[in-house]
DNA sequence: CCATACTGATTGACGTGTCAACTAGCCTGA
DNA sequence: TCAGGCTAGTTGACACGTCAATCAGTATGG
């Protein structure tokens, strides 16, 4: 039996899905933006290096942990650096490494985005749904991450 | 009776969710761009072109149909310009006006890209799901799409 | 010992997106 | 009729992502 094509209804229920998650991404991020001066990605590195010990993290251990290209990182923390939320530094023991290094700034600027920013995720996204519908949301995710391999 | 935050487990769902139909959209975008050189920008402004009546229309109406702003569109008009996949010309009635118009490459590009990415989209998305949850994940975008407006 | 391979990290080029500013032409009302 | 505002479209600046190349330092096997 031939591979099939999906059905339009298929179609427009990938298109719905793929549009949404994308506009939410997209809402999400002009709120927090807005709302604190930073993107989500500065608010990922920032929350993983706030939950560090010493609040400083290997480059490649932190792009493990948000699973980012270690390329990615680096143009990122270029930026961030420069807007002084976190800073570089040396890493004595392996001269090929290095530290990223929450600024005070950083910190100051992560803990208050927290609140406007999970509040934005309950407003758009949790109370969206019923909750049949989050545990829906769990088990596609999970099908689709299978899928798609890890 | 204050206004709560997520629950640690909602927010799982949520980063979930995001995470999961981000690294989707890059799995698709990948495949695409490999077995046809196209991306996805690409193939909605070619698809929504080859739909249209001689090929072509005014950019306007062509962001309102993929629900792109008019400067995203024109940047990628720009470079989809540069391949010969659209050409641009002036509109004769309203001289503000003007007309992109799918050329001979850019439709063969088109329908070379057709097959491969619906049957991606078929193994990656809808395969994936049973239809209970095909029909849920239907549910959850209207319910999201409503809350955030449109 | 040292050529070679591997690893950590950065860089450059370029596609993609957003925002604000700008150009140019159309339209309307005092 | 013409000043102002509106509309179509483009542009520039800059953030963000990916890919391939590069660089420097470590490790290793002959």
């Amino acid at each position: 039996m031939p591979r099939r094509l999906p059905t339009s209804e298929q179609l427009r229920t990938w298109r719905d899905f793929i549009e949404t998650a994308e506009a939410l991404r997209g809402v999400l991020a002009g709120r927090l933006q807005a709302e604190t001066g930073l993107s989500p990605g500065d608010y990922a590195v920032l929350l993983t290096l706030s939950e560090a010990t010493d609040r400083r993290l290997r480059p490649s251990d932190l792009a493990v942990v948000i699973s980012w290209e270690r390329s990615r990182l680096s143009h990122h923390l270029g930026r961030m650096e420069r807007r002084g939320l976190i800073r570089r530094e040396g890493y004595s023991g392996d001269s090929r490494g290095a530290f990223v290094i929450l600024t005070d700034e950083g910190s100051a600027a992560f803990h208050a985005a927290t609140v406007p920013h999970l509040t934005a995720v309950r407003e758009l996204f949790v109370e969206a749904l019923t909750p049949a519908q989050l545990d829906a949301v769990a088990g596609i995710s999970a099908a689709l991450r299978e899928r798609i391999g890890r």
